[in-house]
DNA sequence: CAAACTTACGCATTTCTAAGAACAAAGTGC
DNA sequence: GCACTTTGTTCTTAGAAATGCGTAAGTTTG
């Protein structure tokens, strides 16, 4: 077979089928990518090299010599991750495998600028970094989340009304103490959604995220990848026009949006105006669970509204699955009846067939997660990896 | 540098390079990919050998021995398009380039079976292909598009109420007598965002089509990749509910769908209620473009109501061009005066700062060249190319 | 106008990857 | 216990691609 007609797998390419528990053996490695037993054991060991791969134990025999089983090498590296919220921010070390070694929880002032917030977090960071012991390995990449639109090439916020002092400011200059790692910013919906794709729901090629929370926001994954628009605005739901919403203000300054009638700030709005004592959708979501009739009327509202928009998503994209996440999606049942009415009621039938409605599967630990994955997606890359053994190499 | 770790380019790479005009000479190809020149030339003549790369005249010299240019050979082989609509069915013979060699145009009843137009398909084909002599190149290809909801792995509509008849058909036997040519089959409005990022607009990695015609529909590019969605059914527009439809019948039997007021056959039918002599939406533009008012005022008007309903997917999808085609684009200024109005005042500022509104590039022959350039993408991939030389290799 | 320089390309030589064979190791099955 | 299977390693070798050299064909400079 000519080389010229035909790539061979690289040590990146092993790497991801090791990664993805595709292969856990050299003959599987051999088998998946038609390499000889020699090239497979070559770049297996130049993989160990880096610790990317560990050599377990003996697997199953298969009526001959049990195969040595190989596994990811979790532990050769970690991940930083920090999920900025309006009022709260979420740090975290992981190791390579997303794991959440380590979290803690930053409550800061709603609109606090960047020079406010950053220092603390880099400091917070490096204490949860060093809380790992001297013997932790460095630090590969930096994942950051942030609500509203991101640009991510430059790495900061990009016109974000709810993010004011944050806009154009580039937050990798703040997290440049930890060995140059490399740092990764992106929308908190976007990142969710990445989250939502770890494990089992790989398979889903064509996902929509929904997070509803204080504001709305969705993460797009269309073909396997994640979507982000032309400047990074893509997701914007929650300023959608709606009928329902019709002269209805909006924090955004414009009117009829579905985020002035559904979103979470609009349910504490709505309440508060009925008198009664909450600050934040999650007080909402916490009397609905607990069987205050009105918040439920309330959150089963969002969900019938929010289920309009998401109808026309759905015609539009066409995904495998629809993921409710956010804070409201902690009432999943009754947003989720409210979504369901509407969305089935609007949406075509040929979408709607065959497509599941899930809630989140970690809950508020979500952002943090995704975090993660987006910067080990960028980090254990094929290339990057390639690009690590050819260094090692030299 | 060890190859384990870095895939060297194949011949399908140095191919897609010279397609795409990114290297003309052998040495740009040596710069873009890192080969050697052995390997370049290597490459070169395997490429050459298939007739899918020419050595043409000298190019200009650059301080020394001119280079000896390579163009894409366009002329290895022919590819066969049929793009079927509901009234009429476009047929045509492309060159590798997705060049339209020659075309005929076949009238049909609606509602005309598989079983009745294919087989006249098929023929008319075989004519057309026949036409260019006996020293024609051979078929490589051949790419179909259908209205509706197509299943673009067995190659057949899907669950369309506007194709009954159709479903579940596959069409690759009736084209079976090409000698065994790949059949391709696509959504029309899929195919037409094909088209428009042909040449220059390759550059769009993000762009929306709307399809205004009898029905509306849409073609969805994001991150450079076409979007048919879990199923196939991305791009359904025309049934998203919207307000102004309220209570109005559609044809797909529901009610509140855009298409039910917006669409090319509500305006025709409207048009009919007060006595005009109209059949086709075409008939309709024909009257808009000669001047008549009411058909100016209803054009524009359903402009403004498609403009709602595409500020909801610019919202959501942030591309960076919104193409417009469709007959009713050829009452371009109109409609999409109407669409603007709607479009900018609902849809998100950061979204519709950079988006650039165009008229479709091809006007009615979008849907023949969109089908070339579906299958041309098909069989003149990376991959495709590489098994292609591995083949004639051996 | 000729010499020097630049760029392009083919050919021979060398380097190096990876396939394949041979062998050792560690199991299963009768 | 012995034949057979499967895995993993070492050694040899075929073949692909990089490198160096020679030649071709232009531009620039003196």
């Amino acid at each position: 077979m000519s080389r010229s007609s035909s790539a061979p797998a690289t040590a990146g390419k092993v790497f991801a089928l090791v990664r993805a528990g595709a292969a856990t053996t050299r003959s599987e490695i051999g088998h998946h990518t038609g390499l000889s037993r020699t090239a497979v054991a070559a770049r297996v060991a130049a993989l160990q090299d880096l610790g990317l791969v560990v050599e377990t134990e003996e697997g199953p025999s298969t009526g001959g010599r049990p195969p040595l089983t190989l596994t990811f090498g979790a532990g050769a590296g970690i991940v930083l991750v920090v999920a900025i919220g309006r009022s709260r921010t979420q740090l975290a070390v992981c190791d390579l495998a997303g794991e959440l070694l380590r979290t803690e929880d930053l409550e800061q002032e709603i609109g606090a600028s960047p020079g406010e917030l950053m220092p603390k977090v880099a400091a917070h960071l490096a204490d949860l970094r060093d809380a790992l012991g001297p013997g932790a390995p460095r630090t590969v990449g930096i994942g950051v989340s942030l609500p509203g639109t991101v640009d991510t090439v430059r790495g900061c916020s990009l016109d974000s009304p709810m993010m004011a002092g944050w806009d154009g400011v580039e937050l990798q200059p703040f997290l440049a103490d930890f060995g140059g790692a490399p740092v990764f910013v992106d929308n908190d919906a976007n990142v969710m959604v990445l989250a939502e794709r770890l494990g089992e729901r790989r398979q889903f090629d064509d996902m929509l995220l929904i997070k509803a929370s204080t504001g709305l926001g969705a993460g797009i994954v269309s073909g396997g990848v994640l979507q982000r628009g032309a400047v990074g605005a893509a997701g914007e739901i929650g300023h959608t026009k709606t009928a329902a919403a019709q002269g209805v203000l909006c924090r955004c300054g414009d009117v009829g949006c579905v985020e002035a009638i559904a979103g979470g700030w609009a349910l504490v709005r709505d309440l508060q105006e009925q008198g009664r004592d909450v600050t934040h959708i999650r007080d909402v979501v916490a009397l609905a669970v607990g069987g205050d009739a009105e918040a439920r009327r309330m959150i089963r509202d969002s969900g019938r509204r929010i289920g309009e928009v998401i109808a026309g998503a759905v015609n539009l994209l066409d995904p495998a699955v629809l993921v409710v996440g956010g804070d409201m999606a902690e009432a999943y049942d009754v947003f989720v009846a409210g979504l369901r009415e509407t969305l089935y009621r609007d949406a075509v039938s040929v979408a709607t067939r065959a497509l599941q409605i899930l809630p989140w599967s970690h809950g508020d630990r979500s952002g943090m997660i995704g975090c993660a994955s987006m910067a080990l997606d960028q980090v254990l890359s094929v290339r990057a990896v390639d690009r690590m053994v050819a260094e090692r190499g030299r």
